[in-house]
DNA sequence: CGCGGGTTTGAATGAGTTCAATCACGGTGG
DNA sequence: CCACCGTGATTGAACTCATTCAAACCCGCG
């Protein structure tokens, strides 16, 4: 819940009442453990899920086995915001570490954002935010070297982390397997080890029992042409409109 | 105006009333010729945008000149539906061949679409489907093979004018040239013009004058593992919440 | 100590790129 | 009407980056 808050609270101003609401929210609490699955392609979705803690993954199978992960989920991120109670997922969500999540009701949850702007406006704009990172993410993979790939994957994973704790750190905890990135990156596993060796033995990053330490943020940024803006970190100024969605 | 009304009205169901309104909003009619900006990376997103006739790109062009197609916009679509006057656009849009668009203040789309539910949720479902694309080009750039690529494109492209024109026809008319696949796909234009040839040889495809000729799609869609659910085309039953969006 | 998941390393292979030359074709001007 | 031009498409040859397969390694854990 604190990372919701945390998460949501960035953007814009949510004052406290407004956290009550969420906070009211009936809900559960649910674990999963690596690979579980949270949302299957093809259902449909009644349900909001908010990540407590641990990592989980967007992803979409291929026949072969081939995976392609969408984007990685952290403390504080939610789905599916836009599809609820309407489409079928046409992506998988499932564990990729062990994870805890809070469930909310679909309609319960609506009915709480529509009473409340500041509410709607702090997760519209967790929506655009995400929107913008499933962008960037087909850069990333179109057009990116595996050095850059991988370099500014980390760099976003850092950023967003900080978005939630609050500080920017160099340290990134990595709860997952390095075959994620690899999934992730479209690449193999094979090559984002060796790819990492190379950063290592550049001198950018160094990895820890559970971890990677930003050794050079400045350099690495430059070389993986990372520019934070597309994660759009500025504080929001509150700026309504009319309503914008079905009533 | 008629594709956005066949694109918008694919959806739900969108009664007279509702087309009138959307028709008396004030707007400007402007032109680009290939190339040409209509949304600059960086900058405040204060209209509206409908593609009338030609199709414009999303992009994001990288330092040194590399460039990464995110999305073709074809006539009925629109943007930017989510950043409107909040955030800096993080990608720009031009071009792609001679264009005809629609252009409208944001406010007054906005005050529209809150008047009128149908409307909402009609525009709503269009944004859900465009961040589908989106997520299947994460799909087909990280995982996909060129051959892959190329045939998935083409099936995408070839389904959602379908959408407009409201017939699913086996010829692609293509107003751009091969060199914006290959940005789009992440590959060479050299290497999309060899697996062109290679899908021709196999029977796949022809190409004609100006686009492409699906000779076997049945055979296409399965070698590219192409299938459209991703595309939200099932009709959408009205079913609606309380506002969503800021008020 | 030995097992097992995850990571690393090496060697061979392969998919896609690059560079450069050629080709096809529609448009233009003489 | 035809020669010329320019853009975009195609082809070939050499090369590079990333994959694959297989073996070795590392480390936490029972």
């Amino acid at each position: 819940m604190d990372s919701l808050v945390k998460r949501i609270g960035y953007y814009s101003e949510v004052d406290s009442h407004a956290f009550e609401s969420i906070k009211r929210l009936t809900h559960k609490i649910e674990t999963r453990s690596p690979g579980q699955e949270i949302v299957v392609e093809g259902e449909h979705v009644d349900f909001v899920f908010v990540v407590v803690s641990g990592w989980a993954i967007r992803f979409r199978m291929m026949d072969d086995g081939r995976r392609q992960i969408l984007n990685f989920m952290l403390p504080g991120d939610c789905f599916d915001l836009m599809a609820i109670g309407r489409a079928r997922s046409d992506h998988s969500v499932s564990a990729a570490s062990d994870v805890t999540l809070r469930r909310i009701r679909a309609d319960d949850f609506m009915k709480t954002i529509s009473n409340d702007p500041q509410l709607a406006t702090s997760f519209w704009w967790a929506a655009i935010q995400e929107e913008a990172i499933l962008r960037e993410q087909i850069v990333r993979v179109g057009r990116r070297t595996a050095r850059e790939r991988v370099g500014h994957l980390i760099l976003e994973l850092n950023r967003r982390v900080a978005a939630v704790t609050g500080e920017l750190s160099d340290h990134l905890a990595l709860p997952v397997p390095q075959a994620l990135f690899a999934d992730a990156l479209g690449l193999s596993i094979v090559h984002v080890s060796r790819t990492l060796s190379r950063l290592k033995a550049d001198g950018l990053v160094r990895t820890t029992r559970a971890g990677i330490e930003i050794m050079n943020r400045k350099k690495l940024s430059e070389l993986c042409d990372f520019d934070s803006r597309y994660l759009h970190l500025e504080k929001l100024k509150f700026k309504p409109y009319g309503r914008t969605t079905p009533d």
